[in-house]
RNA sequence: UGCCCCUUAGCUCAGUCGGUAGAGCAGCUGACUGUUAAUCAGCGGGUCGUUGGUUCGAGUCCAACAGGGGCAGCCA
């Protein structure tokens, strides 16, 4: 056996031969009086290979372990094929059975399972129409990431997910330390595992002070912007908020472009184009797995893609979009006012009542705003800007930053920041300061956005929610 | 973190006023010369999430716990 050999995908593209095999999984039988049809499936594209056993070809033990979840090889015959749904099939002479599966007891079926019970069972549920075509879309897209950068010049860093500065200021975080210690406390009727502190001094941990799991790249992917001009990260992401939502997870993959002599506009040009490469790129390279998505899971899927990879997006400034909302006449849960943040319902309203398609908004007042955007000329605003799509609302936030060093250091000290952390970060705008933009994208909302799937839980592979660690 | 909902067969669900359990699919057996979520007939399948309470009697009412989910906030 040999990585290299063929797949369901190519039997499937290719002429009528004799003498090919297929490997895979068992996804459903049929049978009739005079022959037998088993779907089998390796995850190679969408579509299964219908295999068609004659009876007599096989033995009784052989055919009767070809059961939804078991894993074979079958040699045969690709021959061309008389019914409706594929041109090719395999007539098969013989079946090889690595793995059976009992019927009884394997979980997945044929028909209908809800996304909540599929998620318990997520080690088979990859197994499955949906899962197979979100984790190929997954890869695609993934690909399709580094080929939009690569083809810009952007070059690809690689920021620490372990951090020992607490000043990314990106929300709450997960401690990395070795002061603690699992213990089994045998004192009760069951024993249970227990965490023992060593000590309480930081200093005497493994990194000399406290250490994190990284909540953003960007302040690294800043001073690498500055030697590099245009840089890019792809990679894991924590949060600790108790966030229970379907668009928030512990532990998601973002994208934070970065580029030196780059301005707000820039910034908001580069997030459209790549919004819009990626979704072309899945069109045209993913389409099989797409037209069921459309079918099964979000029926104006395709439509609604076909549509952003041709349209411009709509831009406003925040002061914009709240006078729209004033002047709305809807009656939202919470009034919307200049200076507060827009609400859930705001942004939805915004992008899918007043613009039907993806809204830029911009200059949003600094108090609601992160340290480091750009302050404008009027003193109240930054140069900030959110990208809010139908259905997901806010799928990417970015800025430009700030790069005068007084304008700066006077910020981190109003906003109650510890200065002295921020050392190399002043640094870049002590030495060569250039202006410079950037944003952050969840690569987990960009997938909901282009797979219709509705909770942010089901398009990565295992979900680390509050409460939730499983496999 | 706050508010709300759900938990009955392997899966998806019904179960009225509190009176001791139902369907479809899956599985098994059989039928059918080529099916596409195949079809048809028959059969088996239950600690009603757990613990406690109210009651002559609890799937049904109450409480706690566990698991799952929705909305909001935080954000990507």
């Amino acid at each position: 056996m040999d990585y290299r050999r063929t797949y369901v995908k190519d039997l499937l593209a290719s002429q009528p031969q004799t003498g090919v095999e297929a490997f895979g999984w068992v996804k459903t039988r049929r049978d009739s009086k005079g022959v037998s049809f088993v779907q089998l499936s390796d995850g190679s594209c969408f579509n299964d290979l219908q295999i068609v056993i004659d009876a007599g070809t096989l033995p009784d033990e052989t055919l009767k372990l070809l059961t939804t979840g078991a894993s074979v090889r079958f040699t045969g015959d690709l021959v061309a094929s008389p019914g409706e749904g594929q041109s090719v099939e395999l007539k098969a002479t013989g079946a090889e059975i690595f793995g059976a599966s009992d019927p009884t007891t394997y979980p997945l079926q044929k028909k209908g399972a809800t996304m909540e019970f599929l998620r318990e069972i997520a080690h088979l549920r990859v197994r499955g129409n949906t899962f197979g075509a979100v984790f190929r879309v997954r890869a695609q897209a993934a690909y399709a990431v580094h080929k939009f950068f690569y083809e810009r010049g952007f070059h690809w860093v690689h920021t620490p997910i372990i951090t020992a500065s607490d000043c990314e200021g990106a929300g709450a975080m997960f401690a990395v330390s070795t002061l603690l210690e699992a213990i089994e406390d045998h004192s009760g009727e069951t024993p249970q595992t227990l965490w023992k502190l060593h000590n309480q001094n930081p200093k005497s941990d493994f990194f000399g002070k406290p250490a994190f799991l990284t909540v953003s790249g960007q302040l690294e992917a800043e001073t690498l912007a500055m030697g590099l001009t245009n840089v890019y990260t792809f990679g894991p992401t924590f949060r600790a908020e108790n966030s229970n939502t379907a668009r928030h997870l512990s532990e998601f993959w973002m994208i934070e472009p970065e580029m030196a002599f780059c301005s707000l506009e820039g910034d908001m040009k580069l997030a459209e184009e790549f919004l819009r490469y990626v979704i072309q790129y899945l069109l045209d390279n993913s389409s099989q797995d797409l037209d069921f998505f459309n079918k099964r899971i979000e029926p104006e899927l395709l439509s609604t893609l076909e549509h952003v990879a041709n349209s411009s997006f709509e831009h406003l400034t925040y002061s914009e979009a709240v006078k729209h909302l004033e002047s709305s006449g809807e009656s939202f849960e919470f009034p919307c006012t200049w200076g507060s943040d827009l609400q859930a319902e705001h942004e939805r309203w915004l992008t899918e009542v007043k613009v039907g398609r993806p809204v830029i908004l911009t200059d949003y007042p600094k108090d609601i705003k992160a340290f480091y955007m750009r302050q404008n000329e009027d003193g109240k605003t930054v140069r900030a800007m959110d990208v809010l799509a139908p259905r997901i609302g806010e799928i990417i936030g970015g800025s430009q930053r700030e790069e005068r060093l007084d304008v700066l250091e006077s910020r981190i000290k109003e906003m109650g920041l510890p200065i002295e952390a921020y050392w190399w970060y002043l640094d870049l705008r002590r030495f060569g300061s250039a202006p410079h933009a950037g944003f952050g994208l969840g690569f987990e909302r960009l997938l909901m956005y282009v797979t219709g799937m509705k909770n942010i839980r089901d398009v990565i592979p295992y979900h680390r929610t509050p409460g939730n660690a499983e496999f």
